[in-house]
RNA sequence: UGGGGUGUCGCCAAGCGGCAAGGCACCAGGUUUUGAUCCUGGCAUUCGGAGGUUCGAAUCCUCCCACCCCAGCCA
């Protein structure tokens, strides 16, 4: 996993602040709220904030932004962890928390206080929003501005002992009303609520908000390159009033990108969270989900995904990146470190009639075409074997390089074959194909001269096992289902998964390790189900479809 | 009609005054016991538009256009 991380603006800045001497180390921090599971736009940002680190020698912290306990949660937490931990990156010392800086926050707003620039307003959500004006007209001064300075100590004393219900009082600070920057009329910096928190329990009951919190969590941690994504940019003129203002030990920088959107996905932990409250999905870690432990479910490696982040670049413009990009990222993983196998998925029975039925002739395949040491396989050959069905027709054009009656065609890692005839069912239904095998053809070309069209993948129909294998498709059928409000609901593909019950693999599959990626050849990428696989029920999930060219008519 | 951003091939993206990198996708060949991989070749006389500066501009200036973000006591 040897990332090399290509320059792109951020990396110029950093190395323009170090070679100016402004900073020595450079510090970064992946700062997510535990209110969701991580997706492929946090995978995004982890890899831009680690990766920096990383280039540069520096550190990159851990911190959960958990400054509104309403909404988070210690499942979220330990999920968010563990899915950092499996793209490969660690955290400096140990993992943060803005509520551990709760004292040193409230502290900083009693200095806000002090000099004047905070004070604690009376004003209800709704009158506060009618104040604040609109993009257009500027706001108005609320009428608790200018209380003193002893009357918004006292107050703010007794909005944190929870003398005050939720939404009668809040902490602002005191900037501009008419300031063409919404962000900074009068922000409000503390507001009550009376929850407790997943860290800090009933200590609180006032929590400071994500302006009031974020800078100085950074400086108080040292950050020297606060990124973000271009949805903040508004809110830096307030991040840096902020650090002017209070007496931190070292002054940031904050710095954004504009996020991942791949297409046919969804990336909103609203709308993410929906698909599993309301059953789309199995949970946040179905193999459809973009989340990053679905990812991982379906057969997604960190280093592909690692790739992917790396292939797209971080830059300030907005655009939908190809999810095509994603796949190739994947399938160059996979196909290059993946062991190979045989499974089939809608199994056709093959009847070789010359051959001795009880034999069973144990064949050898390599692990992989071109890898020795992903080693070989025992691949046992029997009179009755399993054939994909779309692999016979019983005449065919020239295109079908597959099992034609009358014609020939390789068992991939084994014998020429020839069908003779077909079987058929009371319905009139292909239910078995009689084939004879071309003597001396393992390993060489039928010394008749007579090539085979084509190969096909094949399992002993004695000797192989039962599988489950779940296919997936993309989610959504819209290029772009994440705009509009809950438009996305309306597009979700009907045809997302389909459960084979009675697929048939050979024998060395159902040793699979949880999680471990194979090439089913001709098929795709299949992963053993992280939780429901086992040899006595080997399950597979497809990760992706091999490239196809062939213009099936 | 306020403020902040962004506009380079179908998609992502280099480029920072000297005459359009690369990747994905796509197309055409070659190799192949995976219609996969691999290999070869093709794919922007043009950089949102119009003016201007200059010997010379995607890169500088002016104006215009399009799109994104901001009116949570969310982050």
């Amino acid at each position: 996993m040897e990332d090399t991380p290509s320059s792109n603006f951020l990396q110029s800045i950093i190395s323009d602040d170090i070679a100016s001497g402004r900073v020595k180390e450079i510090v970064t921090r992946f700062p997510p709220e535990p209110n969701g599971y991580l997706h492929i736009g946090h995978a995004k940002a982890i890899s831009v904030n680690f990766g920096l680190a990383e280039a540069n020698h520096g550190r990159c912290n851990l911190r959960f932004d958990d400054t509104n306990p309403g909404k988070e949660s210690q499942e979220y937490i330990e999920a968010i962890q563990a899915d950092v931990q499996w793209l490969g990156y660690s955290w400096d010392a140990e993992v943060r928390y803005a509520s551990s800086y709760f004292g040193q926050l409230y502290d900083w707003a009693i200095h806000l206080v002090t000099h004047g620039d905070a004070y604690v307003c009376d004003l209800s959500p709704d009158e506060a929003r009618e104040y604040r004006g609109t993009l257009t007209e500027p706001g108005r001064n609320s009428p608790s501005r200018e209380r003193g300075v002893a009357e918004n100590l006292d107050l703010l004393a007794r909005m944190k002992a929870g003398e005050f219900d939720e939404g009668t009082k809040v902490l602002r600070a005191k900037i501009d009303m008419s300031s063409p920057n919404m962000n900074m009329r009068d922000p409000i910096l503390y507001r009550i609520r009376k929850v407790a928190h997943h860290q800090t329990g009933n200590d609180w009951v006032i929590y400071p908000t994500y302006d009031f919190a974020h800078g100085q969590e950074d400086a108080i941690e040292g950050i020297t390159h606060s990124i973000c994504t271009l949805e903040f940019e508004d809110h830096r003129p307030l991040y840096n009033w902020l650090l002017e203002h209070l007496p931190v030990p070292s002054r940031p920088k904050q710095h954004e990108f504009s996020r991942l959107n791949p297409s046919y996905t969804v990336t909103s932990k609203r709308k993410l969270k929906k698909l599993v409250d309301e059953g789309v999905v199995t949970g946040w870690d179905d193999p459809r989900m973009p989340t990053v432990s679905g990812m991982r479910r379906r057969g997604y490696t960190p280093a592909a995904i690692r790739k992917f982040c790396d292939m797209v670049g971080t830059t300030r413009s907005d655009g939908v990146v190809d999810v095509a990009m994603l796949e190739f990222a994947i399938r160059e993983d996979l196909n290059e470190n993946a062991v190979r196998g045989m499974c089939v998925l809608r199994p056709l029975k093959v009847v070789l009639t010359d051959y001795p039925s009880g034999k069973v002739e144990d064949l050898r395949a390599a692990g992989h075409p071109n890898r020795d040491d992903l080693g070989e396989r025992v691949l046992p050959f029997t009179r009755e074997l399993y054939i994909e069905a779309d692999d016979f027709k019983a005449e065919a054009n020239k295109k079908f390089k597959r099992l034609v009656l009358g014609k020939r065609v390789r068992l991939r890692n084994a014998y020429v074959i020839e069908a003779d005839e077909v079987v058929k069912d009371a319905l009139g239904n292909v239910c078995e194909i009689h084939a004879h095998t071309i003597p001396n053809t393992l390993g060489e070309n039928p010394q008749d001269g007579i090539k085979p069209k084509g190969v096909i993948h094949w399992v002993s129909a004695s000797q192989g096992k039962n599988a489950q294998v779940r296919l997936y498709e993309r989610l959504f059928n819209h290029e772009a289902p994440d705009r509009g409000d809950n438009a996305f609901m309306d597009y979700i593909n009907p045809e997302s998964l389909e459960v084979i019950e009675n697929a048939w693999i050979e024998p060395s599959l159902a040793a699979a390790i949880p999680e471990q990626g194979f090439q089913f050849e001709r098929e795709g990428y299949f992963v053993a189900d992280r939780y429901d696989h086992s040899p006595d029920k080997p399950t597979f999930n497809r990760t992706i479809g091999l490239r196809d060219t062939w213009d099936n008519p």
